[in-house]
DNA sequence: GTCTATACACAGATAGAC
DNA sequence: GTCTATCTGTGTATAGAC
């Protein structure tokens, strides 16, 4: 009795098989890391023999860049949407710490095999670290220095204030375990999660709600938005 | 040239070694996880052939067992000192997160192995996050409730708030070599914990000062200590 | 293109000299 | 107690049958 043979057609099984390997690589390099991961282990979440694995990767190594390539796509788009001159801070925001939960909850593994690249130096994603990203938090500072200018959210290190962000969504998927366990549960639910966003949004209040009013008129009529911790709309 | 003939003497070389060898165990686990590190590149680190090692500790799995010992002991001894009736949370809070932030700083490597094996499972510490951690956790949640009452805070799911302080704080360590990235260094320095503590206790803040005030005689006189981030003190 | 069988290197562990 | 030399299983990678 074989195991999986389903859509196996003859003419187009490399593209069908390339996106079931990298889906087992993730799972894999995600719970032990690329010096920890097995290409077996790798070989027999996905059902495939190791050799077609490294036929179609050529390497251990290759297959690591390949999974991680894939992961990094797309790892900004949040931002770009939602931490914007469009939004006024506690929508652009709640719409930010929104998408990353998201992300925790329904990839959880992509979020730790990035945390475990890090925790290995970030030698595959220096290039990324060193050039996108940065960029990309330069770009999202101005956007923080303009809602301060318009009066709408209080003075804050936007660089720092990111890594918050980060560190508190992205936990939800690298340590779900430890959250888990508190919790009393084997994983995180859903109401989890929402929890989370809730109380996440409580401590973000203290940014979007400004500390030293400015006299602006938008003001009043921009931070008295409340906080809506249950929609996910974009207003505009 | 020997490398490192210093401080062995015949008669307790042992515990000496022991020492040298977790220290530098729980750098190489802290980077590859158990899986992924090897015998051989802690024998390296510390200068010490491997079968030496392995004659201390009878095999890897038990040496990784003494290097995450080591690091629960104390892990939560900060928290007991500063979340407590006898301070005011803005106190407490602020002594939490600098405690928190300086064990981010000066062993990282700590934190790093602690954030491996929950990406693998948490097996190896399957009963501290069960049974330690959680009653932990629920001690803390009383002095939330307690501070509450008293109108010293919002209103605030505890074990969530605990969350993200865990996940803030400990990203320093964790997400260092991204954080430094991104701030254009190769390696974090004394004042960007600073600028994280600053803007941590920010966020902080919109816990510290209830959002709906209670009408406590002792409301005025404390609530209105200020922020202080710059001290680290025990007002008794 | 696919997969079985295998080569080769390496890791953990141990025997035994000192 | 300490450490060199070595055994044995496992891992990556490949040769070659189908």
């Amino acid at each position: 009795m074989k195991k999986a043979d389903l859509s196996r057609e003859p003419g187009v099984p490399r593209r069908n098989n390339t996106q079931q390997i990298l889906n087992a690589a993730e799972k894999i390099f995600s719970a032990y890391g690329f010096a920890g991961a097995r290409v077996d282990d790798i070989a027999k979440a996905c059902a495939l023999p190791k050799a077609n694995i490294l036929y179609y990767f050529g390497s251990k190594e290759e297959l690591y860049r390949a999974t991680l390539q894939r992961l990094l796509v797309g790892w900004l788009a949040d931002a770009d949407q939602w931490i914007s001159i469009k939004h006024t801070p506690i929508v652009g925001l709640e719409g930010y710490v929104r998408a990353k939960m998201e992300f925790s909850r329904s990839r959880p593994d992509a979020s730790r095999l990035f945390m475990h690249e890090l925790l290995a130096g970030g030698e595959y994603v220096r290039v990324f670290l060193d050039s996108t990203l940065r960029e990309h938090v330069e770009q999202k500072a101005l956007v923080f220095e303009y809602w301060h200018k318009e009066g709408l959210c209080a003075p804050v290190n936007a660089t720092h204030f990111l890594f918050t962000l980060w560190s508190m969504t992205q936990a939800y998927a690298d340590m779900q375990v430890q959250f888990a366990a508190v919790l009393g549960r084997r994983r995180l639910n859903i109401t989890d999660f929402e929890t989370g966003i809730s109380t996440i949004m409580q401590l973000v209040g203290a940014i979007c709600r400004t500390s030293q009013p400015l006299t602006s008129h938008k003001q009043a009529d921009t931070i008295q938005q409340k906080a809506a911790t249950k929609r996910n709309r974009i207003p505009q």
